[in-house]
DNA sequence: GTGTTTATCGTCAGGCAGACGACTATGATC
DNA sequence: GATCATAGTCGTCTGCCTGACGATAAACAC
């Protein structure tokens, strides 16, 4: 394999992001409207072109704040503040996969607590929050109505993966904390793992199984009715990032 | 985010494999000697450019043919044959991790039973199986008595990343029998989890779980006594792909 | 035959999860 | 202010799975 700098063909490489959240009780993800061609007008996954100087990472990072203005916290330190966790997902390098060229696309996945409004470099009608069913839904018709394109490139493949990859990750890990606010309850918790896997969970089993693992869970001392019913006990993520043994996912 | 051709820095795109095997009770990743600078003379994962016209998988599969003869599966295939299992394992860009130029790396992890020696285009001094153990301590001695300098480039953070995904995926999955013959017996499943963990499982509660998680081992009808004692039965790799609930990894 | 090695079956106790009853503390409604 | 709806929290019970480990079976070496 001799490296002549001639001998390898270029190739661009750009970030996609998978960014999600939870918002009205569904699995949302951010897409943004495609202002050119090829999809003009379709609905895409953030990113753009990593820079020459920069990380992988670093360009993920970036790419995030420039779309929704989160910053990404360091995934050595555990969940906190309005940070969001950014992860590697995966890579996609299909020769086909942009007409113009020969682009890798290096996928990195997102979550986040509920958010106001995308911005989409300013522009709020070229970014939205979307539910990933819809999403990912072939030709379909979304809740509105109208007609569902699938979304630009190989986005949807990138999609279901980020999805499928946050489901199996909540299982095993404090992750599922990334869509929470700093503090927050047991029940808002059990409301995420509920949106995520599209499940319901039993909440006294769900409160049994969170507040006994150590570690997992920190009691502010505050509480909160911001959900109706009995004050609730106000928590933050504790130091476990691993959970074991894990949250069972109900089959089917 | 306009699409100049001009506007975004060209990438050199390469593929390294992390091809793990288990031999003499000891996890093994192949190595090859590097011919030319940079670090001539060192021990690092075999790997290479991807072609203008070529998937990150073909690429792959088409290094790990080169490298060791084995042909790669389907993903969507369940293990079987003397093929190897190949997945994508994650992708390496730090700006400087190649002193030449910028170079992104998509590293993919492949498991093979164990095989005859390696052939590095033909030249068998130049590529060998070594504990991963070995390969990933940092200036240390090996077993012959000689130091051992750490792997190229940033190798031995990609060993040591392809390895984690190794140990951690067989717990809730089929993989360890990539690392098996088409037929095995449970013993021999059971060596395998031993050497990929570092640790002493039970036979008899080892033996109860494989076989009786449904899907999992699809006795042969045959036996064998090649590993001595009393004949054991074989065994071929079931449909299912999924263990659950997992195979529990003692701790420490 | 005796000892060694490996495979395989059984038993028992502890831990954890699913199902679900009961009680508590708020706000909303009449 | 009584009642209701909502959500949170504590317990109980049962079944399943795992870890620990005894016992037996079937080969080979001597």
């Amino acid at each position: 394999m001799p490296y002549d700098p001639s001998a390898f063909p270029p190739f661009a490489v750009t970030v996609d992001l998978v960014v999600l959240t939870v918002r009205r009780h569904a699995l949302c993800a951010l897409a943004v409207r495609r202002g050119e061609p090829p999809f003009q007008g379709r609905w895409a996954l953030p990113g753009g072109f990593v820079r020459a100087d920069e990380d992988l990472a670093q360009a993920a990072a970036r790419e995030l704040a420039e779309e929704t203005g989160l910053r990404a916290h360091d995934p050595a330190v555990p969940v906190q503040d309005n940070g969001a966790h950014l992860e590697q997902l995966a890579t996609y390098g299909d020769p086909k996969r942009d007409p113009r060229m020969r682009v890798v696309s290096v996928a990195h996945l997102a979550l986040a607590p509920d958010l106001p409004a995308p911005r989409a470099g300013g522009d709020a009608s070229n970014a939205r929050w979307a539910p990933v069913d819809e999403l990912l839904q072939q030709g379909g018709y979304g809740r509105d109505g109208e007609p569902v394109a699938p979304l630009a490139f190989d986005h949807a493949q990138i999609l279901a993966d980020g999805v499928e990859r946050a489901r199996s990750k909540i299982e095993y890990s404090s992750l599922a904390t990334a869509f929470c606010p700093t503090e927050f309850t047991v029940g808002e918790l059990r409301r995420v793992y509920e949106a995520v896997w599209g499940v319901a969970l039993d909440p006294r089993n769900f409160h049994r199984k969170v507040t006994g693992t150590p570690g997992f869970l920190v009691p502010t001392g505050g509480t909160t009715t911001r959900q109706g019913g009995r004050p609730a006990q106000l928590f933050r993520a504790g130091g476990a990032t691993l959970l074991n043994p894990p949250m069972l996912r109900p089959e089917v």
